[in-house]
RNA sequence: GGGCGUUUAGCUCAGCUGGUUCAGAGCAUCUGCCUUACAAGCAGAGGGUCGGCGGUUCGAAUCCGUCAACGCCCACCA
């Protein structure tokens, strides 16, 4: 077979890709093995891969073929989200560039186009998921909104109502104003603004002198909405307004003068304005003391006709203009510039209006008890384990999560109002009918009488049904599939959607399944540039994934993204990494034309090739291990860079070099098999990393059959080696290296034929072939005293010199020779001075000091070799 | 304002309950090599008083305190 002197992962990737999927070898079926499943975090179904998405299933990627490969029934579940706001804003964007409003269309028509625009993108990114080699079982793909998720969404909520746990109130709420829905709080991102303190005057009612109390506020705009003023009773500044009625700037309206100590008497003046309808804190003031709320917005941020004053014009307009009226009018004391945090909608980007609205809830704490122990007890592990604090502080502090969406892109929320007043929920009209006729007692009620809720529920709704859903453990809780697959084994997501939807996964596993919905979740970091800044599309830092795998190779990209990425940790993600990767492929590459290049006799094996073979082989069998045991930890770009070492350096460096026979000469039969099963080996560790390049060389290896992959061998290594091989040979390297190192210092050719002596007692004499083969030397002596000329080095205790005659720099010899004296001197002298402690010498355990003692004998030897050596040189 | 985390070589990170010359790895850098698998390579080398200060200890990168810088999460101070 000829190849090629590079990889070309372009013209493998697509062939094995189809290989797999025509032998169904993602595809899982429950059976007697044990289950290893992974369910997708669903990207947006209408959203392009990014960097994250790539970290995040390269991961979830080398979990699952990795499990497979320990044999266990893999089923990586692949799926889109509806991801109901921003679908919905994109279809609301494209609509008006086609001059369409959302307004102008019914339901039905706005859902047809959503419809239409979700078939026309959607799934994109799953698509995109095969290029990089995702090993999901297709035939499983999923989404939110398809009939069996929409059922099972329906149903729990209906269920969670009957269960008294979903209750319909006015509340405050986050409004969105661009997307115009409510928001839960999760969904509010707080930014830290430069805005202005405004100082207003508040004229007492009736006051003879024409007194005013000044309120600071940072929202001007909202005046009109004032219905009391509030002061804290034990603020003496303020003792005179006690009791008063002041008149609101601009507006004249007469509002009391209320006390409650949540007034901080240092903040500004100690006036508060009380604006129930439009901030949180002053809704609560209202609740307390039962003040009127005017609501001056319209639901787009316009004010409304209830302001009086500034009708539609915008909320931000409005300041401006309110600021000169003031000023104009007197009733402005002073502006100060102020940094406050203002709450910004997640997915529109613009200031969040606290808003006085009629929403469903559901009640969390029932859920929190539940959810809060598992992970503080680590039955559900999180990786990296910080992120248990995060989780416990949410929990602890739960609010009702709001779950209405004034929204039609999503679960249209089961609920149906009647003609005189109050509602029924139920899972379908019909049986919506049935109920509306038991409560009311009205026979002749008809669907049509029915007005189901506009509204429809918060995506993550859906999404925290996902593990359950997707083996329809919800509607039919006890099938064979839920059985088997549940709870799943591995999660891995961001940090960043822990409270949206990892620990409300958490809630609905334990309530629907009254188990775990995983076993671990691995956090994985966020995706920065080299810089360290955030990838976006302004920036315009993100690469494009798909030209990167064009550029290096889906393997190259994925040992890329891992070579960075410890659990938790932002990775800073620079092409070059990808360049390593690639590298990498193209090393293993061009070992395989190595091996598959060899001429193999029927000849006896060398003792060499056999020392060579038992070493490599104790080698594969303890990293292979080390491998299994970083996995177990979750450290997968150790374990990648493991498997890395071992190709390179153990494998490549050492292991071929050793074997490799001479030029034109053949290598026999058994070093060669023995060095197949290794490369078989190899691969097997390095394929959950790089699908594709260790596909097609495992097909190349052996004869294979049509139908045989790589993906579904079994990840066997020993479970014990040879220890005391490695160590011997570690000492062999050093030795080997002391003569590379003495070659380049003294430029000799590799060509040139040497000889080395060991001064003393050879513990390595099995390895002489060995170092002889890898350093070209003629004969390996034991002597007692090395020739004159001759350039020393050591190894522990043990001296090594290699003959060059007439060829060494004596000054230059004694001036490193002078160098180590000096360094070994120094080392001695630390260590005396530890051993002469008598602090130490009393209280440090017997092992330590004999340890010491130890380093003083051997410190003291080189010394003496040293100083002969010098001695030599000067003669 | 509260909580959590990070700080080790130019860069990205290991270093578990303090003790084998423990200060490491990969990349980058420098030097020499187109040596018959690979220049996307081979061989070799340099580089850090483990953020600062103080403490515990015979002994601290490792434990404690404190300060600093950075990052993240949470929080209704207008």
């Amino acid at each position: 077979m000829e190849l090629a002197s590079k990889y070309n992962p372009a013209e493998v990737e697509g062939k094995w890709y189809q290989y797999w999927l025509d032998n169904k070898l993602f595809s899982s079926k429950p059976d007697g093995r044990e289950p290893y499943t992974v369910v997708i975090p669903p990207p947006n179904v209408t959203g392009v891969l990014h960097m994250g998405h790539m970290l995040n299933n390269t991961i979830q990627d080398i979990l699952v073929r990795r499990a497979r490969m320990e044999g266990k029934n893999a089923c990586w579940v692949p799926g889109t989200d509806h991801a109901s706001i921003a679908t919905e804003a994109k279809v609301v964007n494209k609509l008006a560039q086609q001059g369409i409003k959302k307004t102008d269309l019914t339901r039905e028509e706005f859902l047809k186009h959503a419809w239409d625009w979700t078939e026309e993108h959607g799934g994109i990114i799953l698509k995109q998921l095969r290029k990089l080699g995702c090993s999901c079982d297709w035939d499983r793909t999923a989404f939110t909104m398809d009939e069996l998720r929409s059922k099972s969404v329906i149903h729990v909520f209906v269920d969670l109502y009957n269960k008294g746990l979903i209750y319909r109130g006015v509340r405050m709420v986050n409004w969105d104003p661009k997307a115009l829905t409510a928001l839960s709080d999760e969904e509010v991102v707080y930014k830290e603004e430069h805005s202005k303190l405004y100082y207003l005057r508040y004229k007492v009612e009736g006051d003879p002198d024409g007194r005013y109390a000044v309120v600071a506020t940072t929202r001007p705009e909202t005046i009109m909405g004032d219905t009391a003023m509030c002061i804290n009773p034990n603020d003496p500044k303020n003792e005179w307004l006690k009791g008063k009625k002041v008149i609101v700037p601009l507006v004249g309206r007469v509002i009391p003068v209320i006390q409650d100590d949540y007034v901080d008497i240092e903040f500004g003046t100690g006036c508060l304005k009380v604006t129930p309808a439009h901030d949180v804190n002053d809704y609560m003031l209202g609740e307390k003391y039962n003040l009127d709320s005017i609501d001056i917005f319209n639901d787009n941020g316009t004010l409304s006709e209830k302001a009086g004053l500034y009708v539609g014009m915008d909320r931000f307009e409005v300041r401006k203009q309110i600021e000169k009226d003031l000023a104009e009018a007197g009733l402005l004391e002073k502006v100060e510039d102020y940094t406050n945090k203002v709450g910004f909608s997640e997915r529109t980007n613009v200031p969040i209006e606290p808003k006085l609205s009629m929403q469903w809830f559901l009640k969390m704490k029932h859920f929190a008890d539940m959810a809060t122990p598992p992970v503080m007890d680590d039955a559900i592990r999180f990786v990296p384990a910080k992120y248990k604090n995060t989780y416990k502080h949410w929990m602890e502090n739960i609010k009702d999560w709001c779950i209405s969406r004034q929204l039609w892109w999503g679960h249209q929320i089961p609920a149906y109002f009647l003609p005189k007043g109050g509602f029924v929920v139920a899972e379908s009209k019909e049986e919506a009918l049935a109920l509306a006729k038991e409560k009311t007692g009205d026979q002749t009620l008809t669907m049509d009488d029915l007005r189901q809720d506009p509204d429809c529920l918060d995506t993550w709704f859906s999404s925290w049904l996902w593990p359950i859903s997707l083996f329809n453990g919800i509607l039919d809780p006890d099938n064979s599939e839920i059985n088997y697959y549940y709870p799943t084994a591995d999660l891995v997501t961001g940090p960043d959607i822990i409270f949206f939807w990892v620990a409300r996964m958490i809630m609905a596993g334990y309530e629907y399944k009254k188990d775990m919905p995983f076993k671990n979740v691995y956090f994985t970091g966020i995706v920065r540039d080299k810089l360290g800044r955030k990838m976006s599309k302004s920036l315009g830092n993100s690469p494009d994934p798909l030209m990167l795998i064009e550029k290096y190779g889906a393997d190259g990209v994925r040992m890329g993204m891992m070579l960075s990425a410890p659990a938790g940790n932002d990775i800073l993600f620079d092409e070059a990494l990808c360049e390593q990767g690639r590298n990498f492929n193209n090393k293993i590459w061009n070992a395989f034309r190595l091996v598959k290049g060899w001429q193999v006799a029927d000849i006896e094996q060398p003792a060499y090739a056999k020392l060579s073979t038992e070493w490599f082989e104790a080698v594969l069998a303890k990293t292979a291990a080390e491998v299994a045991d970083l996995f177990s930890k979750y450290r997968i770009s150790e374990a990648l860079m493991a498997v890395y070492r071992l190709f390179w350096d153990e494998f490549s460096a050492w292991y071929l070099e050793m074997i490799k026979p001479a030029y034109g000469q053949p290598i026999d039969k058994l070093t060669f098999e023995k060095t197949l099963s290794y490369f078989d080996g190899l691969l097997k560790l390095l394929h959950p990393f790089m699908p594709f390049i260790t596909e097609e060389l495992w097909q190349h290896l052996y004869e294979r059959k049509n139908g045989e992959s790589l993906m579904v061998q079994k990840m066997e290594f020993a479970q014990t080696w040879n220890e005391r091989i490695i160590a011997d040979f570690e000492t062999v390297k050093e030795i080997i290296s002391g003569i590379r190192n003495i070659r380049t210092q003294k430029q000799i050719a590799q060509k040139e034929v040497l000889t080395l002596q060991v001064v003393g007692d050879n513990a390595v004499d099995l390895f002489n072939d060995i170092i002889a083969k890898l350093c070209n030397l003629s004969n390996i002596l034991v002597v007692e005293n090395k020739s004159e000329g001759a350039v020393n080095f050591m190894i522990g205790t043990t001296e090594y010199a290699v003959p060059l005659g007439n060829l060494i720099d004596v000054e230059e010899e004694l001036k490193k020779l002078e160098a180590d004296l000096a360094y070994e001197e120094g080392f001695l002298k630390s260590v005396q001075k530890k051993l002469s402690n008598e602090n130490f010498v009393n209280k440090a355990p017997a092992k330590v000091i004999e340890m010491e003692r130890k380093k003083q004998a051997d410190a003291e030897n080189r010394i003496a070799v040293i100083k002969e050596s010098i001695a030599a040189l000067k003669k």
